[in-house]
RNA sequence: GGGCGCAUAGCUCAGUUGGUUAGAGCGCUAUGCUCACACCGUAGAGGUCACAGGUUCGAGUCCUGUUGCGCCCACCA
């Protein structure tokens, strides 16, 4: 690698084109790619697979930032450390994208272009995507292992989903069965409840009447049901009564009595009158109710209007006495609630719905209309016949696809499940006894409480995308008839289809043929598994399962997994399962939950929201550094991160804020030049022809400028190293500020180690940042200017300071690992031997460095403690220096009043003042005395006196010395009462209270000291 | 309805087991282009720690309640 003489660096930092070469440069390398060694230790994690759906955001920009810290950090431990990459197929989500496109840009349906041409459509697609995700994690500087990069979709992962499916159907874990789901009408697909959001619309609330059957004496004409969707009124089987109205009221009435009871003032009213409103429901109908549910219980039955079907009263918990008409229509084909209902009450399910959401035969004289315009029908034909009891408008809460964000239709349909009794149980144990460990560890709770509900797993969905079940379907063959066209076989297995009559057939790899059984006609199922089925493979199946690999022996468990929180049950969940079940252990050791990017509007990034911001427009502007530093300082254990978003116009290069409305605009127009520019969104040829506005945040600018003096903080280093030569260094030829800077590299290491340690990101920045910049920068570099002048003291001083750039170069690769590399390499150039009392050869990169290693016997509270004397002499010079407007370059001269035993501590600094605050000292020691015109200073232990002769703004300095008095008089009334209170010193311990008075006694001192001031600036 | 989290400077956030009169970055004011860095230095202004109670000698920190915000789960004929 060529390196630039250092007199020819720049004085800020240019990150492009390090950024190119040196990734190029590890990959060339080969220093991403591991290799199973049993003479390590393996450091694993695998990448939660991003979604080929579309390209990434600073969501995953985080991720992904916090898994490369890890990685890098753990491989300069020492670890054999690897890092799986790879994408998700992401089924419903990348079907819908694609189907999407297909139809507003060539009007066509995937029926038009039937399984197999719609599949080549989304590979096409998902090899764009993929290429830009990997794109985007390399240019981010991401040290993934890429040779062993997987798809969910690939042939490995077919080969795991193959044998999991193949076992659990042989274990007993997978059935098929006819249940309920959500029906995507648009995808013609179920979904999961996970991919279904709520909206609230406005809607109206139907009162059906249905007439009873041969009314008796005293019974009523008409039962009064209540819905939201009348058009389901077609599948009615039955209305059902609550069958002991009084003890359900009773129950009712006890909830509201213990609510009225935990209620405050504001909300009593309210429960109070719903208690009153109850009690009169309950005069007024607790009887028909009754009358209502013997009729049931004596098997009467209503007539269903319209198709003219008799349909029976039943009694059923599911009517609550409290609500509405006390009486509930069900509809068991066609609502969850209902559908419990008929399987209790054994009622016939009715499906009126095709897969596309029109009615079907069984809607009569409905068949063929859409939902909506059978409900329209419905409602004229109910009113024609004088049904119609009432209509409310009601806002309700509607279902929605979250993929094709049409409503979701109830839909009773043929699925395939997994049990999860053991397997869920199994995954609870793995974080119940810490096999697991989740961290902050508050989101276990959520993983325990969703896994125990130990709901079956629908895993089926009816697609074209993703791993197709591997059953096979034959009907009409006899178990004789497998037998014998499988015989020998042990990767084909079969159950009895309990629903349908014939044979459920499951192969293992090799698909059937149509003709495997003769005579017999075989046919494979349609439907494809749900995405999260492969994913929950994913630790295994990415190092080869089901084939025992070294691989898999070594790096599996793995050690950590980095995700995001809604997730946690979904994917982590599963994986744990999946991992228990088919490895016999936990798939990772600890889970790192990490915080959520939301926009300044406190909501979470997303494409479809518009405010998605792709990380490298903030990599332009800012690096590939600064956006992971930025992104790990903020990553704390609490909080999500909030991070407002500003477009950069193209043309003036001012930021435009971005707010709800034109974030999803295709252009916007900057207000500072009015002209247009475009976004995201852009899709006409006339805005995609504009400049684009990158969409970047200003909070990266703290990074970028930590970049950037750190850059300098090298620069002056390197042009400094002039002649440098190393030979070992004894720590008696150690200045002061050399020993006190190793001291706090010393801490500092073991700080940034513990915290990263323990996924404290933002503390192991902060703490990097901090030394970096503050005692480093500030005060190493300012005070070792002197002794690089001096050629006796400047070869330790060059040593010294190269030694700890270099410490400091590895401390902060995992995090920024462009410019690191970029100064290792400058620095190598300029000192290729480094150390203090041996010489150690720098590594060839610095990912390949030793992290380093706590010092401690470098630590020294001492040294530290004189330099918190030093620095606050030089507050104290400068502040004074501050308030009589005496410039830099006129050199001042102070006393400093203070004890013999910090004057000792202090003496050796004198050149160090004189250079930092351009200050000379005239005189130290606890009798010094005033000069006759000064500027005093209190400080921890003693005073400063700087000697105004000639300079002194009186007026400044009165007023001044005036505000501090005040300041400190009401500190000396606080502590006073505080000393005076009898319960505080008997009770508080003996320290504390010793350093109260400490601390009064040297504020009255101070105060003292003020009153002289002040009376000889008077005088 | 159940659960989790949050509320600290104009903005975005730190604040360890309770212990001097609460910190950072940005922004703001003043000032300095001093030979690493103006993406910088120095100094300054700016806070009833959401509200109300309680525990304690002492509360930003612990407890209870209230309000507001975010998220997860369940459900609404």
């Amino acid at each position: 690698m060529s390196t630039v003489a250092s007199s020819e660096l720049p004085k800020q930092y240019h990150h492009a084109e390090p950024e190119r070469r040196w990734y190029q440069f590890w990959q060339q390398q080969g220093y991403f790619h591991s290799e199973p060694d049993p003479a390590r230790k393996p450091y694993s994690i695998v990448i939660p697979p991003p979604n080929v759906t579309g390209a990434l955001h600073l969501g995953h920009a985080l991720n992904n930032t916090l898994q490369d810290i890890l990685v890098r950090f753990k491989r300069m431990q020492g670890f054999n450390a690897l890092w799986m990459p790879g994408t998700d197929h992401a089924g419903i989500a990348t079907q819908a994208v694609v189907e999407r496109r297909l139809l507003t840009e060539e009007k066509k349906s995937r029926h038009d272009l039937g399984r197999q041409q719609l599949v080549e459509r989304i590979w096409a697609w998902k090899q764009e995507y993929e290429q830009r995700i990997l794109g985007q994690l390399k240019r981010m500087g991401c040290s993934c292992d890429w040779q062993r990069t997987r798809f969910t979709l690939d042939e490995t992962c077919a080969r795991a989903v193959r044998h999991t499916f193949f076992r659990f159907f042989e274990e007993g874990l997978i059935y098929r069965g006819k249940r309920l789901v959500n029906w995507d009408t648009y995808l013609q697909t179920a979904v999961s409840d996970d991919e279904v959001f709520h909206e609230t619309v406005a809607g109206h609330f139907w009162h059906l009447k249905y007439p009873v059957i041969d009314p008796q004496d005293g019974e009523p004409e008409f039962v009064t049901v209540a819905t939201t969707r009348p058009e389901t009124m077609l599948g009615d089987t039955a209305v059902a009564v609550h069958p002991d109205p009084a003890a359900a009221l009773d129950a009712a009435e006890a909830e509201l009595q213990k609510k009225l009871a935990a209620a405050g003032d504001k909300q009593r009213p309210e429960v109070q009158q719903q208690l009153a409103d109850l009690q009169e429901r309950r005069r007024t109908m607790l009887g028909p109710l009754e009358q209502l549910r013997d009729m049931a219980l004596a098997g009467r039955k209503v007539l269903l209007p319209l198709l003219n079907r008799e349909i029976p009263l039943v009694a059923d918990v599911w009517a609550k006495p409290e609500l509405g008409s006390g009486c509930v229509k069900v509809t068991p084909a066609h609502d969850p609630n209902d559908y419990d209902v008929g399987l209790r009450q054994q009622l016939p399910m009715i499906n009126i719905l095709n897969p596309d959401g029109t009615l079907n035969a069984s809607a009569g004289p409905y068949a063929g209309l859409s939902m909506a315009k059978a409900r329209d029908k419905v409602v004229a034909d109910l009113e024609t016949a004088g049904l119609l009891a009432a209509v409310e408008e009601r806002e309700i809460e509607l279902a929605h696809s979250d993929r094709s964000k049409t409503p979701i239709e109830p839909y009773l349909a043929d699925q395939w499940f997994v049990k999860m009794e053991q397997l869920a149980q199994s995954a609870m144990d793995a974080v119940t006894d810490e096999r697991v460990q989740i961290f902050p560890t508050r989101y276990a709770r959520g993983y325990l409480d969703w896994l125990s509900e130990k709901r079956d797993w629908p895993i089926s969905r009816q697609l074209w995308w993703g791993h197709r079940i591997p059953i096979w379907y034959a009907p009409d063959a006899s178990e004789a008839e497998l037998k014998k066209a499988f015989a020998g076989r042990d990767d084909v297995v079969w159950h009895r289809d309990e629903d349908h009559g014939g044979w459920l057939v499951c192969a293992l790899e090799e698909d059937l043929d149509e003709q495997a059984v003769p005579g017999r006609r075989l046919v494979q199922d349609p439907d494809v598994l749900d995405t999260w089925f492969s994913s929950a493979l994913w630790p295994h199946s990415t190092l080869g399962w089901p084939e025992q690999t070294p691989e898999l022996a070594y790096y599996y468990p793995t050690s950590a997994l980095v995700t995001s929180r809604d997730i946690i049950t979904l994917w982590v969940a599963r994986m744990v399962l999946m991992g228990l079940h088919n490895m016999h252990d936990v798939p990772f050791r600890q889970v790192f939950i990490h915080p959520k990017i939301l926009d300044s509007y406190g909501e979470g990034m997303s494409k479809s929201k518009g405010n998605g911001v792709d990380p490298i427009d903030v990599m332009e502007k800012f690096g590939a550094d600064a956006l992971r530093f930025g992104l790990a300082y903020l990553t704390t254990e609490t909080q999500d991160v909030r991070m407002p978003v500003d477009f950069e116009c193209p043309h003036c290069n001012t930021l435009v804020e971005q707010t709800k409305k034109n974030r999803v605009l295709p252009r916007v127009t900057c207000k500072q030049c009015g002209k247009d520019f475009s976004t995201q969104w852009a899709s006409k040829p006339d805005d995609v022809a504009l400049p684009r506005g990158p969409v970047v945040s200003e909070r990266f600018e703290l990074a970028r400028n930590f970049c950037n003096k750190l850059w300098n903080a090298a620069r002056f280093v390197l042009l400094n190293l002039e002649g440098y030569a190393f030979a070992p260094i004894a720590d008696a030829d150690l200045a002061v500020e050399d020993r006190w800077i190793l001291s706090r590299l010393s801490s500092v290491t073991s700080q940034v180690t513990a915290a990263l340690e323990q996924y404290h990101f933002a503390d192991a920045m902060r703490l990097a940042y901090e030394f970096a910049w503050d005692e480093f920068c500030s005060f190493y570099l300012e005070m070792v200017k002197n002794r690089l002048q001096d050629p006796a003291a400047r070869p330790v001083a060059q040593q010294v300071l190269a030694h700890t750039l270099d410490n400091l170069l590895r401390l902060l690769h995992p995090a920024i690992p462009f410019i690191t590399e970029e100064i290792w390499h400058l620095l190598a150039a300029a000192a290729p031997e480094r150390g203090l009392a041996r010489s150690e050869r720098p590594a060839e990169s610095v990912m390949k460095a030793d992290w380093p290693q706590p010092e401690t016997a470098r630590q020294d509270s001492a040294i530290e403690a004189r330099f918190a004397h030093f620095q606050d002499v030089l507050r104290g010079l400068r502040e004074i220096r501050s308030r009589q407007n005496i410039p830099p370059k006129t050199p001042i001269r102070f006393a400093l009043r203070t004890s013999d035993e910090i004057v000792e501590l202090l003496r050796p600094m004198a050149a160090a003042i004189q250079s930092m605050a351009n200050a000379e000292a005239t005189a130290w020691g606890p009798d010094v005395e005033a000069p006759p015109t000064c500027a005093r200073l209190a400080l921890t232990a003693g005073e400063v006196l700087v000697d105004l002769a000639g300079l002194i703004d009186k007026d400044a300095e009165i007023a001044r010395n005036e505000k501090e008095r005040e300041r400190l008089t009401g500190f000396v009334q606080g502590k006073r009462a505080k000393l005076a209170n009898a319960n505080f010193v008997d009770r508080a311990p003996a320290e504390v209270v010793q350093k109260e008075r400490a601390s009064l006694v040297e504020a009255e001192q101070k105060i003292a000291a003020l009153e002289a001031t002040l009376a000889a600036l008077r005088a």
